[in-house]
DNA sequence: GAACCGTGGCG
DNA sequence: TCGCCAAGGTT
């Protein structure tokens, strides 16, 4: 969007903005890195309960690291893509061991932590560092798709384009670069929304490219799709499900109760361990991951 | 770069 | 109803 529209944007923000437990002066860094893993393709609303617990039970990087991952996946409940709890501690580890249990304040060291990716590292640099990085997540890059190029939706994956509308648009000093990234993924988040975008109530909608070409409709190649019934994620899904719920170790015949056909029950069960989801006992035995070697 | 990785709510 | 979508990352 044009600079001149910068003020605009952060004075919907100022006074439309949700007031989200992540945001605001008491959030640590720790804080907003476990809401950004937890926000990774996931709604607000189903975050909020799991993110109050986690930080409840592990207010540090360092307490979650002390601690099992396969801890940290039961946690995780039915949040989705479990493989993030599994980072998350990771990363948690990451922090603890190389970087004294402190969230590291500097991009690239972000970047180099488990799970954390072009966008996680900008967010918790922006949100909790208060710095100047280009932060695009869906949010933000569909505002600039239809403000700037006139596109409905953005393209599917990243483009330097795009990175470049961005950064040309973020404000110089970081403090406002902060607040403004935050404020147009609000803005998306609220008003410039992917299925009905609110135009009535956009601050921007004089300038937007889209509105004024007069919304064409997308006409790019088909956006991803995403079936799940009857996949191996459907399976590994409902398998992880009775590991979480059990409290020790589970017997293969639970695991066999979930899914009928057996080669796909095998090649699920056989992927969750290899990604370290699960992990096996002994024969026909299997738990969630301790972090111990695997004895043989 | 495409495919894969969960789950649930909403239009 | 059911396809689309949700603060992505990794391989």
């Amino acid at each position: 969007m044009p600079h001149a529209l910068n003020d605009l944007v952060i004075a919907w923000y100022e006074e439309n903005a949700r007031d989200l437990p992540w945001r605001g002066p008491d959030a640590s860094p720790w804080a907003v890195m476990v809401s950004e893993f937890m926000l990774q393709q996931t709604p607000v609303n189903r975050v909020l309960p799991m993110y109050a617990a986690w930080l409840e039970r592990w207010p540090t990087p360092t307490a979650l690291a002390d601690d099992e991952p396969g801890e940290a996946v039961r946690a995780w409940g039915r949040l989705g893509y479990p493989r993030r709890a599994l980072r998350l501690h990771a990363a948690a580890t990451a922090i603890r061991d190389r970087h004294a249990g402190e969230v590291p304040d500097v991009h690239d060291d972000l970047l180099a932590l488990p799970g954390v990716g072009e966008y996680t590292a900008a967010a918790v640099a922006s949100f909790a560092f208060r710095q100047r990085h280009a932060v695009l997540d869906t949010n933000v890059r569909r505002v600039f798709a239809r403000t700037v190029d006139g596109s409905e939706y953005p393209p599917q994956a990243t483009t330097a384009a795009e990175r470049r509308t961005a950064t040309n648009a973020m404000p110089v000093a970081a403090e406002t670069a902060a607040t403004w990234a935050v404020a147009v993924m609000e803005l998306g988040a609220l008003v410039c929304t992917a299925r009905t975008p609110r135009c009535g109530d956009c601050p921007v909608s004089a300038l937007c490219a889209w509105r004024l070409a007069g919304k064409p409709a997308y006409d790019g190649p088909p956006r991803r799709g995403q079936t799940y019934a009857g996949t191996d994620r459907q399976v590994r899904g409902k398998l992880l499900a009775v590991l979480r719920e059990a409290d020790g170790p589970v017997l293969q015949a639970s695991l066999d109760a979930v899914w009928d056909e057996p080669i796909q029950r095998a090649r699920a069960l056989d992927g969750l361990v290899a990604d370290g989801l699960v992990e096996p006992v002994a024969d026909g035995v299997y738990r969630l991951p301790t972090g111990a070697p695997v004895s043989t």
